[in-house]
DNA sequence: CGTGAAACCGTACGAAG
DNA sequence: CTTCGTACGGTTTCACG
């Protein structure tokens, strides 16, 4: 939990660029090669790193816009929540959803091709669920992105 | 836009680990190594890859709590908005800022230690900008990633 | 935590479909 | 225009000091 700095600095260049070689990471902690080696796989191993990945541009792959689709359940029951995740997370659309406290059940966040797509999905996929009280979909206008979690916590 | 099929293969299994070898990448979607390096260039070369990175786990840093911070602006005004986004998006509990249509002008996405934590962020670098008219704070019970975009979008 | 050497890999290039 | 095979130089990786 309480990391040393120089971990923190291996994960924000990991954060910038995952695909860094060994080499560079470690000319840039000042550290041996060997041992920036193996503190990657520790903090792989501990599962501070939960992926390597890569970020695509929704644009690009012709899904220009994005919505958040606010839904409420009933009954409200743990059950109700699973089994909705289970029903519509799977889409191609969606690129994550949040279980949240407060009037909003859950929170899905959609990129589409056009609102037609989006209403699709809103109004025939997310609707037809029949735990599904209401929904209320908002466009999203901008994105950006914080510091990273690798940031000291405070 | 239309990407051909081995490309969507391609930003498949860079998204499951961006640090694969070309050579297993290769070897993954049945094209000759030189072969597939180039289509990775060109991918990221065309703006379709935006950034290889790494996902860390909030819990395994110490900011076990996540929430969403959803914030009114007045006056409405683009200007508002940019100002208020560069006021709080670096703060390092931060994970991400939405700017949406709606009630809700801004939502924020946060990471923190605890609910101290919490209330320092929503009550005292939220709310001290002049321009929050309200906010509302949600607990994040859960969170779940969708297929991600290198699906086919419809 | 550093060193070194063997295994492994990225990358450029010419050629061919 | 895309794909492929090859060869070289750089990199990862591991046992050991």
């Amino acid at each position: 939990m309480e990391l040393p700095p120089v971990d923190r600095t291996i994960l924000v260049a990991l954060q910038q660029n995952s695909r860094i070689t060994n080499r560079e990471l470690a000319s840039r902690v000042g550290l041996a090669e060997s041992t920036t080696h193996e503190r990657v796989r520790r903090l792989v191993d501990a599962g501070v790193v939960t992926r390597f990945t890569a970020d695509l541009d929704p644009g690009a792959l012709g899904r220009p816009m994005q919505a958040l689709i606010a839904v409420q359940l009933r009954p409200q029951s743990a059950e109700v929540v699973t089994r909705f995740l289970d029903a519509v997370v799977g889409d191609p659309c969606v690129l994550d959803a949040t279980v949240l406290s407060g009037e909003t059940d859950v929170q899905i966040r959609v990129a589409v091709a056009s609102s037609e797509a989006l209403r699709r999905f809103a109004w025939q996929k997310v609707t037809s669920v029949p735990s599904v009280r209401s929904i209320q979909t908002h466009i999203v206008y901008e994105h950006r992105r914080g510091p990273g979690l690798a940031e000291t916590g405070d």
